[in-house]
RNA sequence: GGGUCGGUAGCGAAGUGGCCAAACGCACCAGACUGUAAAUCUGGCGGCUCAGCCUUCGGAGGUUCGAAUCCUCCCCGGCCCA
């Protein structure tokens, strides 16, 4: 099984790349890889303490499989031993250090999630918990000997907080240490990240080259991928992410609502355009931006959902937002009402689970937000025989509903 | 160990005895508008049996008619000194 000639694998490998250092790097290891025949070994390190994948993350997992198919070997090193420890970003201080069971529990569920974008027969998956765990004390100061305190502030997320006043505790300073020697274990040939890694891939050359004497790994690193607010890096706690789990619909309709000059990036990165055809999604979006962002809505929804999903992911987004309708399928609520009797309004709002407090949902209603068969409700203290009126389709705001439900006699 | 500054709603940050459910910004929700779940504008943004009431300002006590605001102790963090 031949490799297929460098050229050819660089023109796929840089395809949406920030940065590869050193790019003559890797192209020599593609060499070396052709002429003895042997795989290159790549990296991608994940946390494990929020397993829930969205699209920010598949920007550098499609890249891996890129790496897969042309014949290369992708290790996935699930950082359970560092998510054990717990947070090294310093953003959530409160967040428990968890437990190695419930780090291995997140690394499957990673491993879930990433292997419907790898290819799970060629992913190696390893807990770093298996060589870090066994280090000993003073393994660890060695290995802390090897970087200065200089150098580690180098990294702007520790010199913005340095500088800031706020905390860094010394154990943060070990988790580069630690990723990077996660590549010594493996002996990577190349490690992948985003470009918010640039520090702690860098490092794993250090240590490669410093305490093992191998030939230091490649570090390539993919840009972050703008969350759906259009400005921030796609996070979970930003809200602005678009989760691969996600049901079609909300993959779609979040989609549509990026703004328009990302729907180039979003198609290099996230989409399976071939590369060819990019510059014409890119005159396309200009021209149209609409309908090019609706083809990249329905390209991602496929891609996790298959086609029919896509095809009703896009016509619930005409009949819902385009055209305000209600939606086919809603979820139902059963009130329990006898014959006759009254429900408040504010109680079926929080039964059918469209508000969280009855004060919510007042105000809901002094805003115009509720409706009752699309008739606008302005009463807050109106009362519903739901045995006379159900069913009826209550909504609150604009994606809100429930169809409520009379549960017959009581 | 000492000194000093600080811990206020999801976050950031005002307030330093009554007019504080607590300015302002971000995030979020709603309304209008729009190709859009974008942008913009407007309103909202602790809870409740809602023109009133109840619970909040790191924790526990205390002073006072009355405290987020004053005092005591404790917990947590920044900076400086050792």
């Amino acid at each position: 099984m031949p490799f297929p000639p460098v050229d050819e694998q660089m023109d796929v490998l840089r395809r949406g790349v920030d940065e590869i250092l050193p790019e003559e790097d890797l192209v020599e290891k593609l060499e070396e890889s052709r002429t003895t025949d042997t795989p290159l070994t790549v990296k991608l390190g994940c946390d494990p303490s929020r397993p829930d994948l969205h699209l920010g993350h598949t920007v550098v997992l499609r890249k891996l499989r890129q790496f897969q198919d042309l014949g290369h070997r992708a290790i996935l090193i699930v950082g359970d031993f560092t998510g054990m420890i717990g947070d090294p970003s310093g953003r959530s201080k409160t967040r428990p250090a968890l437990t190695l069971e419930e780090t291995r529990r997140h690394g499957q569920t990673y491993y879930d999630q990433a292997t419907r974008i790898l290819d799970p027969d060629k992913t190696e998956i390893l807990y770093n918990s298996e060589w870090l765990d066994e280090m000993s004390f003073s393994d660890v100061i060695e290995l802390a000997s090897t970087y200065t305190v200089a150098r580690m502030l180098e990294r702007e997320d520790f010199k913005n907080r340095y500088d800031a006043g706020q905390p860094i505790s010394i154990h943060e300073f070990l988790y580069p240490l630690a990723q990077g020697q996660d590549s010594v274990h493996i002996e990577a040939d190349v490690e992948l990240g985003g470009t918010d890694q640039r520090f702690n891939l860098l490092l794993g050359r250090h240590l490669q080259e410093k305490t093992a004497g191998q030939d230091p790994q490649v570090c390539m690193m993919l840009p972050l991928l703008e969350g759906t607010d259009g400005s921030k890096k796609m996070s979970k706690s930003l809200d602005n992410a678009i989760g691969i789990t996600e049901a079609p619909e909300d993959m779609y309709g979040k989609t549509m609502s990026i703004a328009d000059d990302l729907i180039y990036r979003y198609a290099e990165l996230v989409s399976d355009i071939p590369t060819d055809d990019l510059p014409k999604v890119k005159q396309f979006a200009e021209e149209n931006p609409r309908d090019a962002k609706a083809q990249l809505a329905e390209n991602i929804v496929t891609q996790y959902h298959g086609e029919d999903a896509a095809q009703k992911a896009r016509e619930h987004f005409e009949q819902t937002v385009v055209q305000g309708d209600v939606p086919d399928d809603l979820p139902e609520y059963r009130p329990e009402a006898g014959a006759g009797e009254e429900v408040g309004l504010l109680n079926l709002m929080s039964g059918a689970g469209l508000t969280e407090s009855n004060s919510e949902a007042r105000r809901l209603i002094e805003q115009g937000a509720v409706s009752i068969d699309g008739d606008t409700v302005e009463d807050t203290g109106l009362y519903v025989d739901v045995s006379a009126a159900a069913p009826f389709v209550l909504q609150v705001g604009k994606r809100r509903y429930a169809r409520v439900v009379w549960n017959g006699a009581e």
